[in-house]
DNA sequence: TAGTTGATATATGTATCCATATAATGCATA
DNA sequence: TATGCATTATATGGATACATATATCAACTA
């Protein structure tokens, strides 16, 4: 039997994912409870949950809302992220196994793919691909949960592919590159073209910010 | 007004810190709800909270236990907390303050003191002040948040002082290494050094968990 | 004697109820 | 008319009651 404050989790997760929530919105358990046809036990767990991974902020007395991070903290979380997904290409080149090549390999046709077609969405889930490979072949599980935890708070701002279009091309261009060096087994150079890579998304912050106030 | 779970919290963290409560035992919500006086409601918020951060796991209808690490999981932490740990010196390098510089003197002269009287308690915490004083150096909000977790995870493996001792003089050098390395502004080398330093503490990690089993 | 099945007990998961703190609204007074 | 205080309403935090799944133990059968 699956816990109900588990689904609800999944569910409200992709409510904020999907944009329905957005940042600065109030949760209301009564409400959520009425919603989701279940009593407030449960909606207490998974909004305690979803406050401890960040997504949520709570002010004792004054309940749950989707929190809102400033343009520092963005540019933090960016700062982090670049770090570990440099450190998973690193790892990658040393560990490579046949299989996670393959998966990294088909990531980036994808990326090809879509980037050639211009499909942002398209473009977005092969993105995720792409890098999921490169974490999973790092071999380090709590690596991988971290930036799992991460991407799902970067996420909630990512909705907005406005200016993404110009650069699938060229995204693609530097994800050809960081698999290059992972395949040749030259850790260093992988970290290094991966932390650039996001650190040029992180760049981008402040006029995504804009777009959202 | 504070909620009782947060402090529940705090008491149980500090339960298992202390080796009160040590890997694989079993948490029973009634028997704590006895313990500290309070209902199972508050109870169960702190485990679900001990649970996302990864102190406790839980299997459904089997309760929570304080989270076992094989000795590869530990491994992966130390890695990830390496990493991060060097980033931290490479940002405090970048961003110095005076203050930040007097902070991470102060904690590099309790090592001193401390290794000097091989006073194995007063190193653990001198320690954690001078690693604390580069993390908050580093200006990095959500680095600093990353890295308390994992201290928090690795701390439940650290309770056993055992072979630190001959290397309290040794560890007080490196860390000495690493400030000034941070002072001369050289990112790059604190970098190095800190990672270095971390991965000496993980590998001696398999005895470490022999001495545990 | 050993294994399987069923019954009972116990602990988790959910629902509801109660208390309290906060916020909003309305009235009175300056 | 505006401001301040008081009262009321509402939503969160905590306690308790209830349901259900699992585990353990015992009894019966092979």
């Amino acid at each position: 039997m699956v816990r109900a404050s588990d689904k609800l989790i999944e569910q409200l997760k992709h409510e904020i994912f999907s944009g329905l929530l957005k940042p600065g919105d109030q949760l209301e358990e009564a409400d959520l409870a009425r919603r989701f046809g279940v009593s407030r036990t449960p909606i207490r767990e998974a909004i305690r949950s979803m406050v401890d991974c960040g997504l949520l902020e709570t002010r004792p007395r004054k309940g749950a809302m989707v929190r809102i991070l400033t343009a520092k903290e963005l540019n933090d979380l960016f700062e982090v992220a670049a770090e570990l997904e440099g450190m998973a290409c690193r790892l990658a080149s040393d560990m490579l196994t046949q299989s996670d090549k393959k998966a990294i390999q088909a990531g980036l046709e994808q990326c090809r793919v879509a980037a050639k077609a211009a499909d942002i969405p398209a473009y977005a889930a092969a993105n995720l691909e792409f890098h999921s490979a490169i974490h999973k072949a790092s071999g380090n599980a709590w690596l991988v949960d971290q930036l799992v935890q991460i991407q799902s708070r970067i996420n909630v701002y990512r909705l907005m592919p406005y200016e993404v279009l110009g650069r699938l091309e060229k995204s693609f261009e530097e994800h050809r590159e960081i698999s290059e060096a992972i395949f040749d087994k030259n850790g260093l150079h992988a970290n290094n073209l991966m932390r650039d890579h996001m650190m040029l998304q992180g760049s981008r912050l402040p006029s995504l910010l804009k777009a959202l106030a």
